[in-house]
DNA sequence: CCATAACCGGACCGTCCGGTCCGCTTGTGC
DNA sequence: GCACAAGCGGACCGGACGGTCCGGTTATGG
């Protein structure tokens, strides 16, 4: 662990962060399959620069989706000073998804089994972490139906997410419209229970974990 | 157009099964990025055998695709003569959610361009109208909200498949969970109106077409 | 201003993919 | 049972991908 590392020289540095702008920009707007190359060219840098700041692409990937992850974490404790609780959730919801509509790889990352990288891993769990005091706030003050989980609300959330970054230049309003749905299915008296159980983080480690943790030989399974 | 085409030789007509059979299998264990090669060794036919019966892979995942979908919609049809309208929805909702779980390429093919194929693009219309019909149904009897569409359902149930993917073998329970919040959603009193439009069919295609229905020349595009 | 280490970048590698080709085999009609 | 088309299957192709390497360049400290 070489924790203690000297300062990047300058011409690093600036090529370091040339390459986050591009990655960023081009996840954005295509993807996380776009090829290293194009990446390394539109940061005007060659791939061998690209490689040596980041070992492989999905450390590369980790540090954008990291960026994007925390920003909504950010927002997010934000809003735990909201003055309406229940509103807060619906916005953050709100924020949730319009920030993966215009950001695929926000979305493709927490479809994929990237999840297991520990990095994003981690943001993901703050952001359920941050979901959770929200909901947890707004529940509290019968806002939100009790018999949710934050993970019950963001899988719901996953679907909408989806249905935005097919149709949204189609229909700008299409995520409001089901998020207005959601709304209705946090908000419902809770008369007939849900069944089963709110799923926990550890269940989400426990469901990535078997295929993702180990990318080499999984050979047993005839 | 040669629509008569003799009859297949007794081997072709028994490879193309194996293929056939081996592509579901393989397809919905891991998806539709399994390699020809592996679906050709499956079936104990050759790579060649397997381009002659399907010109290109997307010929036979939409072989296979289609012919899921095809059950489902055979399921939704029974279900239209179901005597309690509100209750098919969801119990076909319910399939839908099932089947996309157990299938993976199932779930695939919705979520990526794969709708820009000819044949699971009409596939999906079906679908698409069997469930608006099994709605409108359900509609007219005041069990469901009455400002929903098709579509808004199948966008709001899309999430539930992918959270069902990912958790089905940890919590069972979990897509009956999410499909009791679907439910909630639409079920609930239309107190305050949805936001936007229900998307039709028409949507979908202009929403999908741009990138995917000409793999030629989309040069013009800026 | 020079020595040197850090850094640059593109040529290169191995691997995997979908798809083609062609010499050999086999089912089929006469 | 023979002739021959239909079918077979694996060697092969082109190209894309992520990742490596090394000769040349440039920032930096003495």
């Amino acid at each position: 662990m070489d924790s203690e590392e000297r300062p990047l020289r300058a011409d690093a540095e600036r090529n370091r962060k040339r390459l986050l702008d591009a990655a960023t920009q081009l996840f954005r707007e295509r993807g996380l399959e776009v090829g290293v190359g194009e990446i390394a060219e539109r940061a005007h840098v060659g791939r061998g620069t690209l490689f040596r700041n980041f070992p492989t692409k999905e450390d590369l990937i980790a540090a954008v989706v990291v960026e994007r992850m925390s920003e909504l974490v950010a927002r997010g404790r934000e809003l735990i000073a909201a003055p309406d609780a229940g509103e807060a959730v619906f916005e953050y919801l709100g924020e949730v998804v319009g920030r993966q509509q215009l950001d695929r790889s926000l979305a493709e990352a927490v479809a994929d089994e990237l999840l297991a990288n520990p990095g994003i891993r981690s943001a993901h769990a703050e952001l359920v972490g941050v979901l959770d005091t929200l909901l947890k706030r707004a529940q509290a003050e019968h806002k939100i139906r009790p018999d949710v989980g934050a993970l019950d609300v963001l899988m719901l959330t996953k679907g909408v997410c989806q249905a935005v970054s097919a149709f949204a230049h189609i229909d700008p309003e299409i995520g409001n419209r089901q998020l207005d749905l959601v709304r209705s299915a946090l908000t419902a008296p809770a008369d007939a229970p849900l069944r089963g159980r709110a799923a926990t983080l550890e269940d989400l480690d426990r469901a990535i974990a078997p295929g993702a943790t180990r990318p080499e030989r999984a050979a047993a399974q005839g």
